[in-house]
Parts: C-alpha cells; sequence; structure tokens
DNA sequence: AAATCAATTAGAACCGGTTCCAATAATCAG
DNA sequence: CTGATTATTGGAACCGGTTCTAATTGATTT
C-alpha cells in the first residue's frame, strides 16, 4: 500500500506538501506537475481512516431503517444511495427490524462510525430516540414521521387521509371500515387516520369502524380473514398498501368480490398496487423525492449551513379500479 | 469524546496498559477492577478509525448488489445484515445500478474503506472484475454466479430449470415460449434456460420459441405486450417471477386468460407471486440461506480457515395456479 | 543591490489507538 | 533471605494522514 509519505519520498518533498497539493493549497506549478505525475503513476489513494483520525468524521452517512424488503424504504434508500453517491459519500445501511430499541442501538452505533450524518425512518421517537440523537452531538434527519428532536422531512398525511376520506363519500359509501396501525406511529397511525376522518365528515351519514392491525402483510392478512366475516362496510381505507392487498385478498377468500362488492383502498403508491386486478386504489407518495431532500439537506447541515426544521411533502391521490360507487 | 489516554489517566495507568486490557492481554486484577469502574463511567468506546489505521482492517463489510428494489436482493441482503450483526461487524451497501463498469467500481471503492471482505451480486464476472478481485487482496465471495475469479455461492439453476421444463411437459403442452435474459448472465441467462431446455426435451414433440427481454418489469412487460400478439405458445416460461408477472399482465391485455388460455410461470419464489390472481408457479430459491452461508464464510476466509471455492444451493419446485393442463 | 512582501515549503505536533521491548513488581525455589 | 522466574506495566515507536508555525525562496519595489 503506498502512503503519503512514498509519494513525498518520491517527489522530494515534504509529506506536508503533498497533504496540501492533495486538499487544494498553495503548490507551485512545478511540484503541482510532478505530484499529478507521481500520484497517477502509483495509484496512491489517502487512507480514509488516516484522514478521518484527525478530521474526527467520515464520508460515511448512515441510515437506520425499519426493515429492506419495503417497497418505501427501498424508492427512499435507492435515491439517498444516488445523492450520496453524487456527493462522494458512502451508505451504510443499518436495519432495525421494527424494534425500537435497535433503532437507539444504531444510532449509538452509528456515532461509533464516526458518520457524517444519519438519516433515520422510524416509526416513532421515543425519549430514548431524544436522548441518543442529543447525545451523539451527529446531524440526524427523521424521515416520515415529525419530532421537535431533530429535523423532519414529512409527508403530508393530513391531505392524503383526506384524499382517500372525501373519494368514499363521493362514491356513496355510507359504511367504512377504517384499517389502521397502532397510534404510536404518529404519522401513519394518528395524522394518516385522522385526514381519513376528516375526509368521511364531510358527508354525515358515513358510518365508520375502526380497527388496527399490524404492518406486516401475513399478520394483517390473518386477522381480516377473520375479522370482514362480520363486516357490512362496502368500503375498505387500509392505511398502507400492503394492508390494502391483504384486505383484498381476504375479502376474496370470503367470497367477496373487489370491487364489485366492496371497495378497497391503501396508501403508499407501491408499485405492486399496478401489478394486480384489480389495480389498486392509493394515495402516492414522494418517496424518491424525500430520499435526495434528505441527502442535500443532510449534507447542508453537515456544512453548516441552516436549514428548515420540517420541511412536508406533498402527495398524489391516484384512484384505480379497487374502488367504484356504492350499488 | 473521551479517549484511551483519558482513561489511561483516571485509571493511573498507561494507555498500553488499558488497550490491553480492552483485548485480553495480562493485567492484574486490581487494574482490572479500577478500569472496569472507570470504562462503565465514562462509556468509553475505542475509536475506531485509530484501530483500523493501525490494524489496517475495518469491521465493514462490503457488499455490492445490482440494486435495491429487488425481492432476491433484500431477501440476500436482509440475512447478510441479520448475520453480520451477530458477529458485531456492520455492513456497507453500494448500489452498482446494474452498471458492470460501476461493479467494479465499487469492488475498488470497498477496498478503500478497507472493508474486511465483499459479498459480490453481479450478473456477470469480466475480466475487470477478475483483475480487480485479484487486485484489492480483499476476499470476495460472489453470490448468484460462478467464476474461477474467486469462492462462489450458487443456486442449482440446471435443476430448477428442469424442474419447470419437465412440469410444462407434464402439462402436455406442446407450444411453450422460453422468455429469457441475455446469455452473458451466465447463470440466469445460460444455465437456467439449458436446464429448461433439458426439461422440455424430455418429451420429444414439443415446440421451443425463445425470446430475450430485459430484467426490467416495464421493459419486458412493453415487449411482451407486443411480442405475444403473433405467439401461439400455451405455456410461457419466464426466467425470472418479474419477467412472469410482465407476460401475465401482458397476456391479459391482449385478452388471453391465464391460465385457461395460456399458463405461465417464473423463477425466484418472490412473494408477490402469491399476491397476485392466480399466484404464479415458480421455484423457490434459497436467498436466505444463500446470505447467512455468504457471511459465515467470508469471516471464516477473513480468519484464515479454508472453505469450499464453489456451494451450490438446492431449489425448491412450487407449483401454482397460474399453471394448468393444455386444454 | 538592498529591503520588503508574498508565495511556497519543511518540520513538528497531533489524531487515538496497538504493539514491542525493557523495566519493575510479585512469586517461588533453594 | 537471595537469586531466578514470571506476571504486569510503562514508554516509545508506529499507523498515515492534517495542520500550524517558522523558514526559505522568489518576486517586487525603490
Amino acid at each position: 500500500m503506498v502512503t503519503i509519505n512514498d509519494i513525498a519520498k518520491l517527489a522530494g518533498v515534504a509529506k506536508s506538501t503533498v497533504s496540501r497539493y492533495l486538499n487544494g493549497g498553495s503548490v507551485s506549478q512545478k511540484t503541482k506537475e510532478t505530484l499529478d505525475r507521481i500520484i497517477a503513476e502509483t495509484d496512491y489513494v489517502p487512507n480514509t481512516f488516516a484522514q478521518s483520525l484527525k478530521i474526527k468524521k467520515s464520508n460515511l452517512v448512515g441510515t437506520i431503517i425499519p426493515r429492506l424488503n419495503s417497497y418505501a424504504t427501498n424508492e427512499i434508500l435507492g435515491s439517498v444511495d444516488r445523492a450520496l453517491k453524487e456527493k462522494n459519500y458512502q451508505l451504510l445501511i443499518t436495519n432495525s427490524d421494527q424494534d425500537m430499541d435497535r433503532e437507539v442501538e444504531n444510532l449509538y452505533a452509528l456515532s461509533r462510525q464516526k458518520v457524517a450524518g444519519i438519516i433515520l425512518l422510524a416509526t416513532e421517537v421515543t425519549k430514548a430516540h431524544r436522548e441518543a440523537i442529543s447525545k451523539i452531538g451527529i446531524p440526524v434527519i427523521l424521515l416520515g414521521q415529525r419530532s421537535d428532536a431533530t429535523y423532519a422531512i414529512v409527508h403530508d398525511e393530513l391531505d392524503a387521509g383526506y384524499h382517500i376520506g372525501k373519494h368514499a363519500v363521493e362514491l356513496g359509501h355510507k359504511d367504512v371500515l377504517y384499517v389502521g396501525v397502532t397510534e404510536t406511529d404518529e404519522a401513519v397511525g394518528r395524522l394518516r387516520k385522522k385526514g381519513v376522518l376528516d375526509g368521511l365528515s364531510t358527508s354525515d351519514d358515513v358510518h365508520v369502524e375502526e380497527v388496527v392491525v399490524d404492518f406486516n402483510y401475513d399478520k394483517a392478512f390473518q386477522f381480516l380473514k377473520k375479522y370482514l366475516k362480520g363486516s357490512k362496510a362496502t368500503y375498505i381505507i387500509c392505511a398502507t398498501d400492503n394492508i390494502a392487498i391483504a384486505a383484498y385478498k381476504a375479502s376474496l377468500s370470503l367470497g367477496k368480490k373487489v370491487p364489485e362488492e366492496v371497495s378497497v383502498s391503501g396508501f403508499g403508491g407501491y408499485s405492486i398496487t399496478d401489478l394486480i386486478s384489480p389495480s389498486i386504489t392509493t394515495v402516492k407518495y414522494a418517496y424518491k423525492e424525500m430520499g435526495k431532500i434528505a441527502v442535500d439537506n443532510l449534507l447542508r447541515i453537515i456544512e453548516g449551513e441552516e436549514i428548515p426544521r420540517r420541511i412536508t411533502l406533498g402527495c398524489e391521490f391516484v384512484p384505480k379500479e379497487s374502488t367504484i360507487a356504492r350499488t
């Protein structure tokens, strides 16, 4: 492995000069040329550890994700990765397996790696999160959830929910089932639902049932297969596209046709909503944009600039085949 | 940030003693107790850069993946991540966006990060790959493709293909369309196809057409929507589940019912094959197992142990609703 | 040509660990 | 109790960079 010392020796200069050359300090034309040549010949690359040891900062950006096999996560990670690559940063991914303790552990783990910044996809921001964030002293951007603990980029859940609620009303449905998730999830559990209920309340003779299920497809499916037996809802509003597909499959298995007998819609805009028949009505979130903005802003914070504490991204209502007017 | 010097000072010993204590060298009972206490009090954690600078090796394991939003990739990454976490390694993911030059670049990039090892999901192993692998001098395990350039863990593509080919024959189909991918992809493009053709040749009056499409769902769909118009095949064997879904949707858009008029099957065992109706016949690969074995073996190589150059994993044929006997 | 000033450069210190070697302390045998 | 042996320990060198300061070089002015 060729080091800065080797280069310095070969070029007949001090290593501080080489360092200056590499970092754009003042170097004479002549030594610049010598170094150009020698570095090209040796394909020297600085040792990142040595750099980071001194700088106390790496070119790594950490992410903490709830799980890998999620459409939303992948979309975000993909665009985060692309954006980081452009800026010569490397992406370090840690998986929290939807476990909040793990999320906090990962915050500390990433700080030990001295990542330059952290992008956190959390489902809930607890006291432990807050504590960790302030303790590690590394910029953290929260995605999808808001918290005054740090910067956040969120979707406009209220608006998204409102669209769907209003849609159900406009189609004339009177019996609506809302299949939500735990309210400890502020964004999906509370705000999204609130939006839906607001939308539904544009009519005053809508009857709404509410149930709570797990994010996990299988668990949601098992639950709904039982639950839907006793439901007379003609429109099932599901808190995510995954749950919507579970509801669709569960209805099917009970012999209820979608959308003829019951309409189903989700949230997210997952590509799978187009792959099944009928395609599933949904609200498309700007995941790619979210990743890009997260990176841009994170790097801005790292550079010491100021950015807004909270950014809200719009969403797009996409009616498809799975929802029709009440017959 | 508290350093080893601080600890040494607080404990009234030399930092070499602290280092020895941390790395399990000989330390007296008394100083051990003092250090126990002080390190707990200060929550001191060694600086990984300083360690790695000296050791010339990090606790990072790099992966190079073709893209993030793939079921196979996610399954593998998930289990790799879990396995690494157990062994106190961190996962560094680089995305090559299905670009072979990027794959090679990433090999070099990861070597600059001094990762302890690399797990490479490549579609093709070129001379540039071989060169990079030998040049960086870091253990590399290749997943899904074989190459004598380094260690490899592969699926039994021949067997998988054979299962499907035989299945089509057993269902009595005479006109079969094989929708494959480029043969530069040794595993999926060549071996999988060879297995299929072997399976089909168990009957001698099967007529096989072959076409090549892109891995990408949209591209495959666009192509098939045109191509299938002129095809009289009653069974479409697709090289991946994604392509199978594209074929299914394309057939549907042409008014051909699946499976009544045309059977469709894929490869991979993606969860989506169960989510759509009809569910898609497929061959399930052992992705999770692959990730686990990859990590176990990689760490073994890092420790200097010997492991087999090539490991072949079995697969499981899973007939579902999308394939029925020719009518 | 001497004095002044700016541009370059060398050298040393430092970042926070690990490791080797010599020095010290503790233990043991005779 | 002394010398030999072993268990701990301290000190220094090193890993490969960055950065600060002081010294050198070269250019400019008069």
